[in-house]
DNA sequence: CTGATGACTATAG
DNA sequence: CCTATAGCCATCA
């Protein structure tokens, strides 16, 4: 990779990987924890250039509402819903309770571990 | 080059 | 809760 996106890119994925199953995280959040400062868009825009069939797991980034920010139409948008549902997270009049679900790294590493081990 | 467009968000009223 | 605004910045027409 030679860009500076994809560089940008690469780190998101990374972060991303990094939220446990049943959790969520917004794109401001995942665009802090990637150094990214503000720059939540580059967030959405790392995760659209996601190949199909990919191993990263996008489903658990919503905005800041709390919402799917992919339209209801839209097969992708029922798709994450549908994975979140399958990890016990639950929705409510179409928004998800971000004091309870929202990943919290420092302390999930505290309970679980380092991100590897 | 210019202007519009987003898988966004914080702030203000 | 809702609307409006302003930052943000890679992409695209």
């Amino acid at each position: 990779m030679k860009s500076p996106w994809a560089e940008v890119a690469k780190r998101v994925r990374d972060t991303v990987a990094r939220i446990p199953a049943g959790q969520v995280a917004t794109y401001g959040q995942i665009a802090r924890e990637s150094g990214l400062g503000r720059r939540a868009r580059m967030v959405g825009r790392a995760l659209r250039s996601l190949p199909d069939g990919s191993e990263v797991p996008w489903h658990r980034v919503v905005n800041a509402r709390g919402q799917i920010s992919l339209p209801d139409s839209s097969e992708a948008g029922q798709e994450q819903r549908r994975r979140l549902e399958s990890e016990g997270v639950v929705f409510r009049a179409g928004r998800i309770d971000l004091a309870e679900y929202r990943w919290r790294p420092s302390l999930d590493e505290l309970l679980w571990g380092p991100p590897d081990s």
